[in-house]
DNA sequence: GTCTATATTACGATAGAC
DNA sequence: GTCTATCGTAATATAGAC
């Protein structure tokens, strides 16, 4: 942090510039000289900077990920009902898919054609499982309607949850991240009937 | 219908192969030497049956679009409230998504590259906001909670519904068609917890 | 309808100058 | 750290025989 202005690249801010680019065109769609254009460099200098394309994808998922189990690390301390945790976990999944938006974004767009993201795709279904698990602990307390399969419920809350990625921009124009987190939380627990 | 097996490619037969494997590989990650492989026939028979990759990915995506906007033709005829025509519509779009699987996830994961891509996205807009006015019109009638944006609810709802083609599969093992419908129908309107 | 052979372009990655 | 030039491969698509 000596550089007052930092005009070269580094890792970290080509990654940035790399996975924006990975999720307007998909990750296959999206060529060195694609990157090259919007990183305003050549393509032999990116890598200079990585060992190529594959390594930009493992180090985006890998901060995905990083922020995903950060959650269930925090939450293995928490006591209470499991009904509670998990809706704190949902919250918290919300919170971290927005902070870490575009990686998160890339990661749930892979498909498991290379071994980084088959890797991917494995620490994804670890983090399911997880949570999975809470949902169930919650449904042996009687917190949960028992007319919906415990499985089934899971891979629905993710997939409303995982979602926002598709729509959630940071710009001032939307929804913030307290009402998107509200709103997911109160849909996932209650629903959208009045009452 | 004359021939009692067919063992060549029409372009419809040769469709649900590419989409299987444009699934598999995702359609960026997919050549025609992949579907040529999958097909069993050479890369230039496949030029015989279809124009190029663009095409198959045209013709899948159109099959999903169709079915998706009958459910709106059938819809427009119906009265009552709004809240229960909106019952039904996630209901159909369940057993849509369910019944072209394979068009429909492909559909849903096209990214905007090319000018086939750009138009079914287009399509695809346009059905969102076919099912929000009728979201907004069941809120308007006070059958949906007042404490989450409309738009926003919308969109979670989308994400709810369309993620069943990250995991449903028509193998007997898992769930049923109708327990997925009634899954979501029932957490959609009333949520996972308990009463 | 299907094949082999090939034209042409685009891709990921490297070499070596500055 | 960035560049131009280029290598080798793989991509889409076509030509023309059978």
């Amino acid at each position: 942090m000596t550089t007052a202005k930092r005009d070269t690249y580094t890792p970290e801010t080509l990654l940035s510039v790399a996975v924006q680019v990975f999720n307007e065109r998909g990750y296959d769609g999206t060529s060195m000289e694609h990157l090259s254009k919007a990183a305003g460099i050549s393509k032999s200098s990116i890598y200079h900077h990585v060992a190529g394309k594959e390594e930009l994808l493992r180090r985006a998922v890998s901060r995905a990920l990083d922020g995903l189990f950060a959650i269930l690390d925090e939450e293995h301390a928490r006591v209470g009902r499991a009904a509670d945790r998990l809706e704190h976990v949902v919250r918290r999944m919300v919170e971290v898919l927005i902070a870490e938006l575009p990686y998160v974004t890339l990661l749930l767009r892979v498909r498991g054609n290379t071994h980084t993201e088959r890797w991917a795709l494995e620490r994804r279904r670890d983090f399911d499982h997880r949570v999975a698990d809470l949902l169930k602990a919650a449904a042996a307390e009687g917190d949960i309607r028992g007319d919906v399969e415990v499985r089934l419920a899971t891979r629905l809350v993710f997939g409303m949850v995982n979602s926002i990625v598709e729509w959630y921009r940071p710009d001032g124009r939307g929804a913030s991240e307290r009402e998107v987190s509200d709103a997911v939380v109160r849909l996932v627990f209650s629903g959208l009937r009045a009452h």
